[in-house]
DNA sequence: CGGAATCCCTTGCGATACTG
DNA sequence: CAGTATCGCAAGGGATTCCG
């Protein structure tokens, strides 16, 4: 077993960038749909306001989590989102909350 | 593969079990050391206080992941934590995420 | 030894309105 | 269509002090 210091440290990371009320849901619509679009996650998330959407997704492209493409000079923008190979290496972690949640709770 | 709607409902209770600065590591420690003491669990998580282990701690045993059982009615007590059933069920959940950190950190 | 009480600061979250 | 600007509230986190 590795030291009690070092899990601490990775995990609280991993955590950190998975905090927040949104992003795993986001994460998980991108997954299920690549290329999918502003509106769309913002239809798909129940209750997500623009701003949080916006924030969300910033903070997820940061982390190197998610990727954006977009389309066009002037309106209508064509927004696509998608999972980078970290995004997506994110996935069986994902289930792992899910399978525990669906046990569990 | 479930909805949407469902999958992002089981995570989101999931992750509000384990949110938070200290719950994790805390989690980790007990499940080390089974019946870990108050001021041992203080010193091993570098930089909590007093008040954030009690938080913590009131925190997990309401969410039933862990117990405690306090001996003695006088100074100096003995207070002991242990992880409940439904703790250790958490087990492979953080194993994922630190196996997670130590691949993608 | 194992906490609790108080006060305070920062961060996250969100309503509303606006824009190229 | 895909955002941004502003303002404000609430919750989380923490320093300090005190206690049975």
């Amino acid at each position: 077993m590795q030291s009690t210091t070092d899990w601490s440290c990775g995990v609280s990371r991993v955590m950190d960038l998975v905090a927040g009320k949104w992003k795993l849901n986001i994460l998980w619509l991108i997954y299920n749909e690549e290329g999918i679009r502003f509106n769309q996650l913002k239809n798909r998330t129940i209750g997500i306001t623009n701003i949080m959407l916006t924030r969300s997704l910033a903070t997820l492209i940061s982390a190197e989590l998610v990727s954006n493409n977009l389309v066009g000079d002037k309106a209508p923008f064509k927004s696509k989102y998608y999972l980078t190979a970290r995004g997506k290496s994110l996935v069986p972690l994902m289930q792992t909350l899910n399978d525990w949640g669906q046990n569990n709770l």
